[in-house]
RNA sequence: GGCUCGUUGGUCAAGCGGUUAAGACGCCUCCCUUUCACGGAGGAAUGACGGGUUCGAUUCCCGUACGGGCUACCA
């Protein structure tokens, strides 16, 4: 029989007679639902294997973080649920577990390294208000993934009725694009996603622009190096380059500024505090390096992917604070995060690995209780499967980012200075969103549209999926036909003004065009569609497609239109059915199938092979047009 | 190479130990439609591989393979 302990936040504390186990859910989601994993254990004497079918119970769920230390002083409350240990078994030098909590089964198995004094939440308590940021260097255009993970961000804050701030990272002055952020505070504007806090709002919490809150950081890097949780470092990038070279092996491609060269290089590890200092005075270039503890354990809960660990001895140390005196990404993501207050923080999954730096610097600075729940997103993938770039946009032609982008520094020489936007291929705001939103994330009733309202409502961070997605234009194309499709005409009406001004249509009566959109709209994909599609209701088709005619074409057909063309110049009564009446008269008179003349006079009117019903499109554009246009398309046969 | 994350049809994906393995995009066939589209009905196509646990594994565990990411005084 085995006596029972309680989980608090994620753990599970398990008594088996003498044995004591505790336990943390690897994964995202309540503990009944999870995996385990066995992460410290005390074996006295006899195995797992002889625990099968012992009883187990234990405590339900409580999403509250806890400390390890605070958790084993509480550990004597009451237990709530029960859990049934089904079996075990050992594989290698692991064990497995198995247990059932009431009817459902959960399996757990002992971890290869034990992880004892590392399972510390990172959920911050939900009673704090929400905030969440969007940090984009203003270094180019705003592509695919980075409205992803804004979209993201503003849905969980809308959600929790928090607060979205975008924060502009500028902290390399050498990639400074003059207009980035503007166009970034377009983007989202455009998709309907303002922050609430930003350079151009700002909250309780400026600056949002990294360069303009450089000092802030400078005192963090200098108390760092107090605590001699990081150093000087005075190596040239010469004498780096010269390391890399030295430790480069077939084996070890790219060697790092880690623990064993740190030893043998330029920096305050290797002298007196004070002579990093009076080099300093001197005014010798350094940089601060966060000095990775060794050989221990740091890890965290994300959000999307459960558990991740990693040895400190594997992570090299980077720089916090650059030569010129700005911080890199790492030291101000930390910092201003805990400045800014935020609670949650949603990120590429390309970040997963400086994880543990972040990490280390929270907890260096005594922040760890402040720090957010991570959230690493999945990645948007091309065609090929690497991760999405401008590249695969010119490759496979469709567009990377929110609107169009013009490299200021880049000159027309560049073939890439000039990149396309879904804004400008013609997608409507909402279908972009809604095709991103579903890039890794679906409420599981298999609906696909949804507006971004319904979005805040269903948006769950528990479905958001771990693995990357690849990006396919045919999808996000249907996406959009399905928003024109669902969308009145009354709000195309703007963007299809825009379309076919554009094309050098500028004066339709804007109660015609309602009706038009009506009509066409379900033949549209991309809003540039309705060129194609409406333009000939305001303008005679430029080339007719005569080579259609001209094959079936006789004498006949020639008396039949000529009739046609009499018989509407006299009438008066001018809607679809009146035309389509006295059409079939005229083509009985003359002993002509009506199916034969149809696609020649909506080829006349239109141009080529398609559109709405040509009765719609004759009572639409016309008499005057009408004739016009068979008499035009005679004179061609 | 090291570390790390991932792996259900061509693509997006549901599923949370027992299913004929949803649905969507794309593709094909048919119906509707005197054009094109919309709509409707069908169809082909899926759990990387090997072990383990289990009465039973797509689902849990381990390993291998493959793919991604990171490996800058860039973010």
């Amino acid at each position: 029989m085995i006596t029972h302990r309680m989980p608090f936040g994620q753990y599970a504390l398990i008594d088996v007679g003498v044995q004591q186990y505790i336990f943390t859910n690897t994964k995202k989601g309540s503990l009944h639902t999870r995996s385990f994993q066995l992460i410290e254990h005390k074996r006295r004497g006899f195995g797992v294997r002889s625990i099968i079918k012992s009883e187990v119970h234990f405590m339900a769920l409580q999403h509250r973080p806890l400390p390890l230390q605070s958790f084993r002083k509480q550990h004597a409350q009451p237990p709530r649920c029960m859990m049934q240990v089904k079996h075990g078994c050992k594989i290698g030098r692991e064990y497995s577990l198995q247990f059932a909590v009431r009817s459902l089964q959960c399996t757990s198995s002992l971890p290869r390294k034990l992880l004892s004094a590392h399972c510390k939440l990172s959920l911050p308590p939900m009673s704090q208000r929400v905030r969440v940021r969007f940090a984009p260097s203003p270094t180019g255009g705003l592509h695919l993934g980075g409205v992803r993970t804004v979209l993201y961000n503003y849905l969980f804050a809308r959600q929790h009725g928090g607060d979205f701030v975008l924060r502009i990272e500028d902290t390399d002055q050498t990639r400074f694009v003059p207009g980035a952020e503007a166009y970034i505070l377009d983007c989202l504007k455009w998709c309907g996603l303002e922050p609430d806090e930003s350079v151009v709002k700002p909250g309780a919490y400026g600056p949002y622009r990294q360069s303009e809150r450089k000092e802030m950081y400078q005192q963090y890097a200098h108390r760092l190096v107090e605590q001699g949780d990081a150093y000087y470092a005075f190596d040239t990038p010469a004498e780096l380059e010269a390391m890399r070279e030295q430790y480069k092996t077939p084996e070890n491609p790219s060697p790092t500024y880690n623990q064993q060269v740190r030893q043998h290089m330029h920096n305050s590890l290797n002298m007196e505090l004070e002579s990093a200092r009076e080099l300093i005075a001197e005014g010798t270039p350094y940089v601060v390096r966060i000095k990775m503890p060794v050989d221990e354990v740091i890890g965290f809960t994300d959000m999307v992917r459960g558990e991740v660990n990693v040895n400190t001895s594997q992570v090299d140390d980077k720089v916090l604070l650059k030569a010129d005196g700005m911080p890199t990404y790492h030291l101000a993501v930390v910092v201003d995060d805990y400045l800014m207050k935020i609670t949650h923080a949603f990120r590429g999954e390309e970040w997963l690995s400086s994880a543990p730096v972040h990490l280390m610097l929270w907890k260096k600075l005594g922040w760890e209780n402040s720090m957010p729940a991570w959230a690493h997103l999945p990645l948007i993938m091309g065609p090929d499967g690497a991760k999405l770039s401008k590249r695969h946009g010119n490759k496979y032609g469709f567009p990377i980012f929110a609107m169009n982008w013009t490299d200021p520094v880049k000159n027309d020489a560049d073939s890439d200075r000039h990149t396309e936007g879904f804004r400008e291929r013609g997608f409507l705001p909402e279908a972009f969103v809604n095709l991103l939103a579903l890039m890794g994330w679906n409420d599981g009733s298999g609906q696909e549209i949804f507006t971004l309202e319904e979005m805040v409502q269903r948006f769950n961070m528990e479905r958001v999926h771990s693995a990357g997605a690849q990006f396919d234009f045919e999808k996000a194309k249907w996406y959009n036909h399905e928003w024109i499709k669902r969308s009145t005409a009354q709000r195309l009406l703007p963007e299809v003004q825009q379309v076919l001004t554009q094309r050098g249509i500028t004066d339709c009566n804007e109660q015609v065009l309602l009706q038009v959109i009506d009509l066409v709209k379900e033949r549209c994909t991309l809003l540039s569609d309705f060129y194609e599609q409406a333009g000939f209701f305001f303008q005679a088709p430029a080339s007719i497609d005569t080579d259609s005619i001209k094959g079936k074409w006789n004498e006949q057909k020639t008396l039949f239109f000529t009739e046609l063309i009499r018989n509407y110049e006299l009438t008066q009564l001018w809607q679809a059915a009146d035309l389509e009446h006295a059409f079939k008269e005229i083509a009985a008179v003359n002993g002509v199938k009506p199916g034969e003349l149809m696609l020649p006079f909506r080829i006349m009117l239109v141009g080529g092979k398609f559109g709405p019903a040509v009765f719609d499109i004759a009572a639409i554009i016309g008499k005057e047009a009408t004739i016009a246009r068979i008499k035009h398309t005679l004179s061609l046969l």
